[in-house]
DNA sequence: TGCTAAGCGAGACGGTACGTCCCGTCTTAAT
DNA sequence: ATTAAGACGGGACGTACCGTCTCGCTTAGCA
């Protein structure tokens, strides 16, 4: 994948870029963002780690915020959308998507750097585009196939859903400190499904069995 | 309520406080979160422009997240849970209750204070305590009285609905950088009740046409 | 002795002092001194360790300069003059006293309180009054006494001498970081009575084999 | 003379210090010390008079007994030993080096600063690199000389001789806060001399009527 | 006996300075 | 043109003491 912060202007002259300094500084920033959180992500520490200067990393992200979030997108990796044909099975896998997102970095932190992000359109556009997007359209195709099928109502608007959705469950991460439970899963299924499905009793009755909390991925 | 902050040891001796440093510190600390974030804000310039020294901080409050708790404490004045008797109407209500604790601070300074408290249960619980009960608990009641009045089933956990509305509200505003609109709202309401009302359609038929969107705040 | 400090205004009414708080005071401050050196001697740490308050220690010792030349002459105890009739024995047992004002606090403690000294007056007087006199006096008798006994030439300032005794063994002390040894003492007092005396051999010759090194204490 | 604060660990690499921080420092720093003593000499002040901060001095001298050091090391110029035949009155001219070295600063800053050094081998030994031994070694010189020409007896000690006049000159400069007056040093000439001469009168005798007091410099 | 003047512990007050860390920029020599 | 190295002017950190103050309580001698 493309580095996104990879854009030189006069590229070709000169002494090229050492790819090993990319790795390497996203390496050590993912582990001290791992270890100690965003606040205590400093160029200096990273360059020391590394070992290379500040210089070399100031080239290729402007602050520290670019760095955590290029340390996103190099760790993320979407599962795909599963279709099984039962909404409800679906819709617990589709809730794996968007955990998967929040464990690219601890939830404290993926939340610091939207908070760094606050006053930065264009920062906060990336953020979306890396963290937000990505889990959302997959679990968008899911919906959409299950309105298609039938099994939720016409009316139902799937973002509302998405949003609620994603809500909770970033909600629980970085609020609860917890992630959501399996008891607490079903409960949020069953109380959206209630309100989206065409035909909640029918659902459930065709969720072959297969049970919702197996599919959940805490 | 006596401020979480004025704990001190053995109370009683020593020269008492000026507690016209504890108003001109808060009201400083305010200013500047919200002028420029939790980020900027430092012991240092609160001190300078509240006219003291960082000691006379300190001695009250031991790192700036808990001087910015301090802020929403001193600002937080929950509403009064409504009781009109129409469900739809006192929940469009309840959810005001819930945005007045995200208006004491700009979405993303409580966001950054959250952050903050990650790694610290002692200040996760005082977050809790402060910001997340209070509105909770008019909410939770609000909701109570709907039950015992049959408007909601009798097997649906007031807690998960109660979740579910701070869960989008919290993650609105400090996600989304808006508040949730009246539409927006209203399509939460409608979900979250097709799902938890004994009977949806006798609600819509009792909000004696009083419009939720009318009550919404934003 | 009384305690130069204790000069109280309208002694009388009112509250006694605690005497068991001075010696707490000078005792802590003591220890101090000896354990970290002068900079390292402040009110606030003297005061947690003779559990007492900056308050009571102000009330009775203005500075820790004041503070630290009471605890010297607290624990000063000059030694009597000798009078065995052998110059160069009483000699050698008086720089005994010299070094006896040298051990009541380390050479650099005493010297960094006359540093503190050095732009007050009053204070350099308390210093020269209670370090510094003391054992000058005593070798000061021993010397005029070896003057009129003809062991000494009529022209020799003993002043002279003492200065150049009280030098040597105080720069030895805190330049040398060690005290003289027995051959250094040796050959100063050999130096200098072969220059002050009437008759240096004659002095040798009667000085009743009593071995120079062994009356010196280190 | 290279200064001894200039070593740099990885010299040659990095950008280069800026020599005037260096004069700005050691001028600022020399100017606080006269005024104010050591005890006054902050790292604070000296970067606010020197227009620079801090981390700059830190950078080089770690503590302020080694920057008042290097102001000891800048400003320090040993005269040359003389030579002109005639021991007592090169003697008397080798006392204007020692006093040399104890007018770079006060007295009391030089006492004060070997305090400092009391518990730092490695400071103490660049105190008497800097302060002691090049006086010394002039005057060392200068008594070689006299003895290789006969007016030294064989046996006497040069280097107890040095003791006692670097002692003297010290312990007046520091303790009587007065340098040594012309007859003071002529009585400490004197005395050391019928001491350590082969023919004190000879001395006296050959001394070419050049009167000791006129080349003494107080 | 009760008044009153101090002493006392506790601890807050406005300050100053500490030594450290990191910032974002720069200069240099070497690659 | 990038690299490693590292100095630069800044700013804030959290800590330690300073010398002063305000309290409420204790302890005596004097009236």
């Amino acid at each position: 994948m493309v580095d996104a912060m990879d854009v030189r202007k006069g590229a070709g002259a000169g002494r090229p870029r050492d790819p090993g300094i990319d790795t390497a500084v996203l390496t050590a920033a993912g582990r001290q963002l791992d270890d100690r959180g965003f606040q205590a992500l400093s160029f200096e520490s990273v360059a020391r780690t590394a070992h290379t200067t500040r210089a070399a990393i100031y080239r290729r992200w402007p602050t520290r915020t670019h760095l955590a979030l290029a340390v996103v997108a190099w760790r993320l990796d979407v599962p795909p959308a599963p279709d099984t044909g039962c909404t409800l099975c679906d819709l617990a896998e589709g809730m794996k998507v968007f955990l998967s997102a929040f464990r690219t970095l601890r939830p404290d932190v993926l939340n610091a750097i939207h908070v760094a992000c606050a006053n930065d359109e264009e920062l906060r556009a990336e953020y979306r585009r890396i963290v937000d997007e990505p889990p959302r359209a997959v679990v968008t195709g899911l919906l959409q196939r299950a309105q298609r099928r039938g099994d939720l109502r016409e009316d139902v608007d799937i973002g509302s859903l998405l949003d609620i959705l994603n809500a909770v469950i970033h909600h629980r991460a970085v609020v609860g400190a917890t992630h959501l439970s399996n008891d607490e899963a079903e409960a949020l299924i069953e109380i959206l499904m209630r309100g989206a499905a065409s035909d909640y009793e029918r659902l459930v009755a065709h969720s072959r069995t297969i049970d919702i909390q197996h599919s959940l991925p805490l």
